[in-house]
DNA sequence: GAGCACTGC
C-alpha cells in the first residue's frame, strides 16, 4: 500500500492555461429510463431574464444573417449554451422560418434530450400545450401534430425514418443537428443524406451544432464552393461562448500501474482533504465499478473507525444495474455525507448528476470495435480521446467550479487521440446499407460519408444482405423482401426471421422472440443477491437455448398481467419488459401492413417451427461443437465460446447452434444461442451451405458435415 | 468455470 501511495502522492496541475479549465452549461437534464428531471438554475428569474442570460441571445441577428445567406451554418458552442432551445424557438420562428406550414426540426442523439427540451419549453410558457406548436417525435412516442407543430424535436434515427416517407424532407425549412460532434451512427447517416438533399433543395437550411474540434471538418464537408473565393462559400462557422464554471485539471506526475487502485486512493484523498462536494469516478465496466465501490467502502469504514466525522455514500452506476439502484445516485445526501458515484461511460453523456464537484478519470473507456475481415464485433478497453476526457472533466463544473483528477500524466494526455473514432467506422454496416438502399442510394460505396467506413465493412454488409435475399446479385434492393426488411427497426437478420415467420406458422411467437432480443439485461442480478437471482432465472430456462427462454419470460410476463411486483420477485427487468411489449406492438403493426399471416404454434406445442424460423434469419451465424469443448463457426472455422449469460452456459453443450452475435472480450463469445439441427441449415439456406463432401467446394459455400 | 461500454429506429 505504501508503495502505491507514493506514486499517487503528487498531483500536477494542467499547464494548458485557461484552456485547462473546462466549462459546461448549467441547464441540465437528469434521466434514467423514462424519468425526466429538468434542472433550471435560473428558476427564480423571470423567463425574459433567463433568456437574456443565455449567451446566444446577443447573437440573434448574427445567426439570422448567416442562416439567410449560407445553406449550412456550423455553430460551435458547449452543450446547452442555449442553442438548441433559443435558436429554433425564438429566432427562427420569429424570423419567419416556420411560416406557410414549414417546420423547423431539431435532432438529438438521445430520446430523453428530445423530450426534455420540449417539456422544459412548455413548462416555462404558460398556455403552451405539449405537442401543438412545439412537439417531439421519438420511437413509441409521437407528441407532435402534423398540422400545428412548427418546431419539432426528434431523435436523429427518427428523422432518418421520416425520410423513408418523405425523401426530400419537404416540410422542413431548417434542420438543426444537435450534438453532431458525438458522431453517432444515425447523425452520420443524416449528415451524408442531408448533403445530398441540399443539392436538390436550395431552400433547405442546415445548422450543425458541434464542439470546436470538428467545425472545420463539417465546413469542408458541406461547403459547395468550388472556387477559391470565400465569397462563394455555402457554409459558415460561428462560435457561441459558453457560460462556464472553471474546472481545474490535475494529472499524476508519473504513470500509474493500476488505475483501479489509483482511483480508490484518489477518492480517499479528496475525501480527507476537501471540505465538501460529491465525487464522480469514471471506469470502464461493471466489474471495475463494483471493485472500486467495495474498496472505497472498506477504506471509508476504516476511516470512520479512526474518528472521521464526514461519511461516504458510495454508489455504483452502470446500465445493467437494476433501475431502483440506478435512481440512488440522484438522491440527495445530508450535509455530513459525501456522495461518491462510481460509473461507466453512462455518466459521460447519458445521465447528469447534480452536485458533482470532483471528477476522477481513469483514462480508459470500453468501446465497440468491428473487425471487417471476420465480421466480428468486440468490446475493447482503449484509452479515452481528449474530447471524451474534456467531456468527463466538464461533469465537475455544472454547479460551481470543480476539479478533475486524471489518473494519467499530462504527457500521456497529449498523446491521446483528439476524438473518438466515429461509430460508422467501427460498426457492422448491414443495417446502415439496407437503410441507405431503401432511401434510393444505389451506389453505397460512393455515398458521401463524412468519415468513410472501411470498404471491407461495406462488402461484408452487402454479402450478408445478399445471403438474406435483401439485395440481388447486382446489389439492388429486392422487392418486396429487401424493401420490407428495411422498414423494420431491426437488424436485417431479425427482419428476415420475422418476415418468414408466417410460413413457419409461428409469427406470434417470433414477434415475442424478436421483441425480447431488443432488450438488454432482461435478467437482473443485484450484486448482493446473486444466488437468489440465478435460482429465479433458472425457472425460465429451457434446454433449447436463449430464444425460447426469452419467449418463456415474455409469455409469463403477459400471463402475470405485466406486474412489476412479479418482475421484482423473479429478478426481471420490468422497464425492459414493458419496452418489449411496445417493440412487439410496433413489429406486429408492420407484419399486418405487409398482410402477412398471423399464426401461432402454441396449440401444436412443438418448438421446432420457432427454432426453424430463427434459423431462417440467423443461418449465417451457425457453429458446431468442437472436440475441445468450444465451438467453431461453420463459415470460417473461427473458435467461439458460450457466453456466461447464456442459459446454455454450464449445461451439456448442443452439437449445433445458431447465435445472434459474437462479442470479443477475453474470448470470442456467442450471445443469445439456440440449439439447432444441421439439416435445417441445409434445408433453409441451401444457397449458403451445402452438404460436406470429399470434393473441394466453392470458397463461398461452407460445409455442413 | 467464470462475464456483461452506451445509444437509437
Amino acid at each position: 500500500m505504501a508503495a502505491l501511495l507514493s506514486t499517487m502522492k503528487f498531483w500536477k496541475p494542467g499547464t494548458e492555461g485557461p484552456g485547462s479549465s473546462i466549462s459546461e452549461d448549467r441547464q441540465s437534464t437528469t434521466e434514467t429510463a423514462g424519468t425526466t428531471v429538468v434542472y433550471n438554475p435560473y428558476a427564480s428569474l423571470s423567463i425574459e431574464q433567463q433568456r437574456q442570460k443565455l449567451p446566444v441571445f446577443k447573437l440573434r441577428n448574427h445567426i439570422l444573417y448567416l442562416i439567410e445567406n449560407y445553406q449550412t451554418v456550423v455553430i460551435v458552442g458547449e452543450t446547452g449554451c442555449g442553442k438548441s432551445t433559443q435558436i429554433p424557438d425564438r429566432y427562427l420562428a420569429e424570423a419567419g422560418w416556420t411560416a406557410e406550414g414549414k417546420v423547423v426540426g431539431v435532432t438529438q442523439p438521445r430520446r430523453v434530450a428530445a423530450v426534455s427540451v420540449v417539456a422544459g419549453r412548455v413548462a416555462e410558457e404558460r398556455g403552451a400545450v405539449l405537442g401543438h406548436e412545439v412537439g417531439y417525435s421519438i420511437r413509441f412516442d409521437d407528441c407532435s401534430d402534423p398540422q400545428a407543430t412548427r418546431i419539432k424535436f426528434l431523435t436523429d434515427g427518427m428523422l432518418v425514418r421520416e425520410m423513408m416517407a418523405d425523401p426530400l424532407l419537404k416540410k422542413y425549412s431548417v434542420l438543426m443537428l444537435d450534438e453532431a460532434h458525438e458522431r453517432t451512427l444515425y447523425t452520420d447517416i443524416l449528415i451524408g443524406l442531408l448533403k445530398k438533399i441540399q443539392k436538390k433543395r436550395g431552400d433547405l437550411r442546415l445548422i450543425v451544432a458541434s464542439a470546436t474540434l470538428d467545425a472545420e471538418k463539417f465546413k469542408e464537408f458541406f461547403n459547395r464552393n468550388e472556387t477559391n473565393d470565400p465569397i462563394n462559400d455555402t457554409c459558415a462557422i460561428m462560435t457561441i461562448q459558453g457560460r462556464t464554471f472553471p474546472v481545474d485539471i490535475f494529472y499524476t506526475l508519473s504513470p500509474v500501474p493500476d488505475y483501479v487502485k489509483a482511483t480508490v486512493e484518489t477518492v480517499m484523498k479528496i475525501h480527507q482533504n476537501e471540505t465538501d462536494g460529491d465525487i464522480l469516478a469514471f471506469l470502464t465496466g461493471q466489474e471495475e465499478v463494483e471493485r472500486v465501490v467495495a474498496m472505497v467502502i472498506e477504506q471509508a469504514r476504516a476511516l470512520s473507525r479512526s474518528g472521521m466525522k464526514k461519511h461516504l455514500r458510495v454508489l455504483p452506476m452502470y446500465a445493467g444495474l437494476p433501475y431502483s439502484e440506478q435512481m440512488k445516485v440522484f438522491e440527495r445526501v445530508s450535509h455530513n455525507v459525501r456522495k461518491v458515484v462510481v460509473a461507466t461511460n453512462i455518466a459521460e453523456t447519458s445521465i447528469t448528476i447534480n452536485g458533482i464537484v470532483f471528477v476522477i478519470d481513469c483514462g480508459f473507456v470500453k468501446l465497440r470495435a468491428y473487425h471487417p475481415e471476420t465480421a466480428i464485433e468486440s468490446l475493447v478497453v482503449v484509452p479515452v480521446s481528449q474530447a471524451s476526457a474534456k467531456q468527463r472533466a466538464g461533469r465537475a463544473g455544472r454547479n460551481r467550479s470543480g476539479k478533475c483528477y486524471r489518473v494519467f500524466t499530462e504527457e500521456d494526455f497529449e498523446k491521446l487521440p483528439s476524438a473518438t473514432v466515429p461509430e460508422m467506422q467501427r460498426s457492422n454496416l448491414a443495417p446502415v446499407i439496407l437503410q441507405l438502399k431503401a432511401l434510393g442510394i444505389d451506389n453505397v460505396l460512393r455515398f458521401s460519408f463524412l468519415s468513410p467506413p472501411p470498404a471491407q465493412s461495406m462488402v461484408q454488409a452487402l454479402e450478408l444482405l445478399y445471403a438474406l435475399g435483401g439485395v440481388d446479385e447486382h446489389c439492388q434492393l429486392t422487392d418486396p423482401l429487401g424493401l420490407r426488411m428495411a422498414e423494420f427497426p431491426l437488424n436485417p437478420m431479425y427482419a428476415k426471421m420475422l418476415l418468414e415467420s408466417g410460413k413457419f406458422g409461428c409469427s406470434e411467437e417470433i414477434l415475442s422472440v424478436a421483441a425480447m432480443m431488443q432488450i438488454q439485461n432482461v435478467f437482473v442480478t443485484p450484486p448482493n443477491q446473486k444466488a437468489q437471482a440465478a435460482q429465479e432465472h433458472r425457472k425460465f430456462a429451457v434446454s433449447e437455448g436463449d430464444h425460447l427462454t426469452m419467449l418463456n419470460v415474455y409469455e409469463a410476463f403477459i400471463k402475470h398481467e405485466k406486474s412489476s411486483q412479479w418482475c421484482q420477485e423473479h429478478f426481471l427487468n420490468y422497464k425492459g419488459l414493458v419496452r418489449a411489449t411496445a417493440v412487439r406492438e410496433q413489429l406486429k403493426r408492420l407484419l399486418s401492413k405487409f398482410k402477412l399471416p398471423k399464426t401461432s404454434s402454441e396449440a401444436v406445442g412443438d418448438p421446432d417451427p420457432v427454432l426453424r424460423c430463427i434459423v431462417s434469419g440467423f443461418f449465417g451465424n451457425a457453429a458446431k461443437l468442437h472436440y475441445t469443448g468450444s465451438y467453431r463457426t461453420i463459415r470460417d472455422d473461427h473458435e467461439l465460446h458460450i457466453h456466461p449469460t447464456s442459459v446454455l452456459y454450464g449445461e451439456k453443450p448442443p452439437q449445433w447452434v445458431v447465435y445472434n452475435e459474437v462479442i470479443q472480450t477475453s474470448r470470442y463469445y456467442m450471445r443469445d444461442i439456440t440449439a439447432v439441427e444441421p439439416s435445417w441449415l441445409l434445408e433453409l439456406a441451401p444457397h449458403f451451405y451445402q452438404q460436406g463432401t470429399h470434393l473441394s467446394l466453392s470458397e463461398k459455400r461452407a460445409r455442413v458435415s
